[in-house]
DNA sequence: ATGTCC
């Protein structure tokens, strides 16, 4: 075990063991953080690796002074896990990848129409209407996009259940040991993209000032995004659900880029997560690479941590020397198929090899490392079945 | 991450 809690320096802490490697350029990209004005304390978790100028994995905590570009592009990004009618044991994979393939992501436009419905419907719910009125051109605008998976390292993946760790806990859930499982990591698409963008254009990286304007216009869009995000997942796995004719029950749905606020010891501030699931939402899904295991926690609420756990692995190569690292080693008929037995479809052939198992750190130590200091509880570990990814192009050629 | 990028 030991500890796994280390001081870098002044209201900087990182969150890994000693057998845990954490890639360098990540420690000074979490250092920078900790510098920018406002900003008191920043922790990064076991999964914590390099960005685009800010680190993934880093929970960042400020006074006055709220950062867009600490949240990142895909706001609203997250895990949300479902229990399905299915036995876990009688799955047909041949059978069932066939059917996913030509039928789970077909007829967008009537999933588009139905998902403006369903975010309508849950702006309202959650006290968004008015601000959901004041940007139907901006909302408008993703349309297209209800529904779909995207790319990166989003995924709509079918898991089964091969170690229960908690008996109590698992058991507390109410869930089916035996059932078929389905995770679902996406986002809010090109809308917090286009939100981070607006943002950028007028501001640059500079923060904006908890009591202005536009920090009220930035966090109205921001809240929009995270429901369009929750909507999302919500279409992805009744979708694929739909097309195998499961019936699917919500376990969770978290997400892990957003900013929102957080008071410390007292002191009210904003607490930004890049790739940081929230320890103050019930249990969570802390899933590994396509070919690892996917752990099912408690999170123990802390300042240590900032309130924060991992959002999964964490990469350990950068995207761009994957495929020379592997294109030798691996066909692409291997990679469709993994250690676990499980199938893996995606039709992106860059993807494929940026989304090996070897591109990501060992899910096992970064779980261990939230455990030794104290942060998580493991309920249970899941084992993928089939790993859906996909970039949808279609509509694009009309 | 993003209708990525011609």
């Amino acid at each position: 075990m030991g500890n796994s809690i280390q001081f870098i320096e002044s209201g900087v802490r990182l969150i890994a063991s000693e057998r845990n490697w954490i890639e360098g350029d990540a420690i000074e990209q979490l250092k920078h953080v900790s510098r920018l004005e406002g900003m008191n304390q920043v922790v990064g978790l076991p999964d914590l690796h390099p960005g685009r100028g800010y680190p993934i994995g880093a929970a960042c905590w400020s006074q006055q002074k709220i950062y867009p570009a600490l949240v990142g592009n895909d706001i609203g990004c997250g895990m949300a896990l479902y229990e399905t009618s299915a036995d876990a044991n009688k799955v047909k994979q041949d059978k069932w990848e066939k059917a996913l393939r030509k039928n789970a992501f077909k007829d967008q436009e009537s999933w588009s129409q139905a998902g403006a419905s369903r975010f309508c419907e849950q702006a309202k719910r959650v006290g968004l209407d008015e601000q959901l009125q004041a940007n139907t051109e901006l909302v408008d605008g993703f349309h297209h996009s209800y529904g779909t998976i995207g790319g990166g390292n989003h995924f709509a993946e079918f898991q089964k259940v091969i170690k229960v760790h908690n008996d109590t806990l698992f058991t507390e859930l109410g869930i089916n040991k035996k059932a078929l499982f389905l995770l679902v990591h996406s986002g809010s698409r090109g809308l917090g993209e286009a939100i981070l963008r607006q943002h950028v254009d007028a501001f640059g990286h500079q923060g904006l000032d908890q009591q202005s304007v536009d920090a009220d216009n930035y966090l109205t869009k921001h809240n929009l995004a995270l429901c369009w995000a929750e909507v999302n997942r919500e279409l992805i796995a009744a979708r694929m659900c739909d097309c195998l004719g499961l019936d699917l029950t919500e376990i969770l749905d978290v997400n892990h880029n957003l900013v929102s606020p957080v008071s410390v010891n007292g002191q009210t501030g904003w607490l930004h997560r890049k790739g940081v699931t929230p320890a103050d939402q019930g249990v969570v899904m802390i899933p590994g690479s396509r070919g690892s295991s996917s752990y099912l926690v408690k999170p123990i609420v802390s300042d240590v941590s900032l309130s924060s756990l991992a959002h999964g692995a964490g990469r350990k190569w950068v995207r761009s020397e994957c495929q020379g690292r592997l294109r030798k080693k691996y066909r692409i008929s291997e990679l469709q198929r993994t250690s676990l037995g499980s199938r893996v479809i995606c039709d992106d052939k860059s993807l494929i090899y940026e989304e090996a198992p070897e591109a990501y750190k060992s899910i096992d130590i970064v779980v261990a490392d939230l455990v030794a200091a104290g942060l998580a509880e493991i309920i249970a570990e899941f084992a993928p079945v089939i790993t859906y990814k996909n970039v949808y192009k279609e509509a694009c050629c009309k």
